[in-house]
DNA sequence: CCAGTTGCGGAGCGAATCGCTCCGGTATAA
DNA sequence: TTATACCGGAGCGATTCGCTCCGCAACTGG
């Protein structure tokens, strides 16, 4: 009943198949959007529809550990962020790592699976840690003072979702891929220094109100 | 045989089905991505499918009409931003315009279509246009001087799709478009102040190719 | 060397959805 | 009224979906 070191070479498989299928689901997420299909997402890994299935007990479960993953890297950068010493450099780091790691592409999926307990607790220590940052920043004066944190949660999402990345991916042109992540993070770093504290011209209109944000992950209603 | 003005009430209603196809078209494609099916086109557009098909003989050719009009809306703005007397509230506008008319959402169907002649001409205009108005903007030093028509091109695209509206009025949540319609507009706007020319940091990498753009449009390989 | 056990891949099921055809019905024109 | 033009949508065959189930190979303890 140990689970402690010692496992057979079979568990080994298993968690390596598993650690495979939650890199494919986001992989094949990203190309296939709310198209995405299990049969993909198992072959994607190299692994048999009957391993994903016995892991996950549905496509939905999956989904759902997927996205406390995804809330997990979200957390581990926003730490990350707080802990540099620069606010700045925080800040663009955490943005930086949000959009590189494919936060965007699960953006398909809300709405679609129910949030589980965890993914709400993930997601309030993340509006904390969110809120943290921005608030450093714009205390030491190198953020525009009328950003929001949900301003920079739609920044990061507005940027995490590629077209271009995406569309590439599904032709399989891996030859351009280089160039399309070179490119987006000149894309990146040109709204980052959209968003630092110089002498500018007003935003238009008031701050977005979390509720973009929040809403979204309701199931879609009988209409 | 005369096309004047004359025409009956029956064709006046077939035209009223032809507009009402191609926006609800890019609705769809806005909200469903590549998933998109001519059904849920007709129905928004509150027509019967047999409608769809008498104008259009192939879901092909009726996107290839939608591509089509989505340039002309390109160009449009482009002449209009290129007809303006301040070169950087002239590229601000064609940015915004080509974001706002919802540019974004024909990415899903590149390489699934035949590119069409007229496709190809349109889209070399664009380019044109484009360029004039970056020249322009670069020259007046307005501009930071690094960047490309292709960063400006990938900006549009990038702003263009924005999964949070789509999703929004995917859900039907028609109380959230308009608070989500002026939070973009904010992200247009850092997006744009990150482009001025002031004092700034250099940016990552060499600039993007071209070649990110086109090669998309070919149609899937078969692998 | 041999059962016994464990996890594996994928054929295939019923249901849903796809692009598209075709026809009965209705408003207009003569 | 009859003839015509155009409409909506039922329904076709093909495809694809999430998921079940089973035969097989790989490892294990004796």
């Amino acid at each position: 009943m140990s689970d402690g070191r010692k496992r057979g070479r079979r568990q080994a498989e298993a968690e390596r198949n598993d650690h495979a299928l939650l890199r494919a689901a986001r992989e094949v997420l990203a190309a296939d959007g709310a198209h995405a299909s299990v049969a993909a997402i198992a072959a994607r890994a190299g692994v048999g529809i009957g391993s994903l299935y016995r892991r996950y007990r549905t496509k939905e479960e999956l989904f759902q550990r997927l996205s406390e993953l995804s809330l997990d890297q979200w957390n581990e950068a926003a730490e990350a962020g707080l802990a540099h010493e620069d606010p700045w450099a925080g800040l663009a780091g955490f943005v930086t790592a949000c959009v590189e790691f494919g936060q965007g592409s699960l953006a398909p999926i809300a709405g679609t699976i129910d949030v589980t307990p965890e993914m709400w607790a993930k997601s309030a220590r993340g509006d904390e840690l969110l809120a943290a940052i921005v608030a450093r920043a714009r205390g030491a004066g190198v953020l525009r003072p009328e950003i929001t944190p949900t301003d920079v949660s739609l920044l990061i999402e507005q940027l995490g979702s590629s077209p271009m990345l995406d569309q590439i991916r599904k032709q399989g042109r891996e030859d351009l891929v280089e160039a399309a992540v070179a490119a987006r993070r000149r894309l990146i770093a040109i709204t980052l220094d959209g968003l630092r504290a110089v002498h500018r011209g007003p935003l238009p209109g008031p701050p977005p109100g979390e509720h973009l944000f929040t809403e979204r992950w309701r199931r879609d209603s009988p209409a």
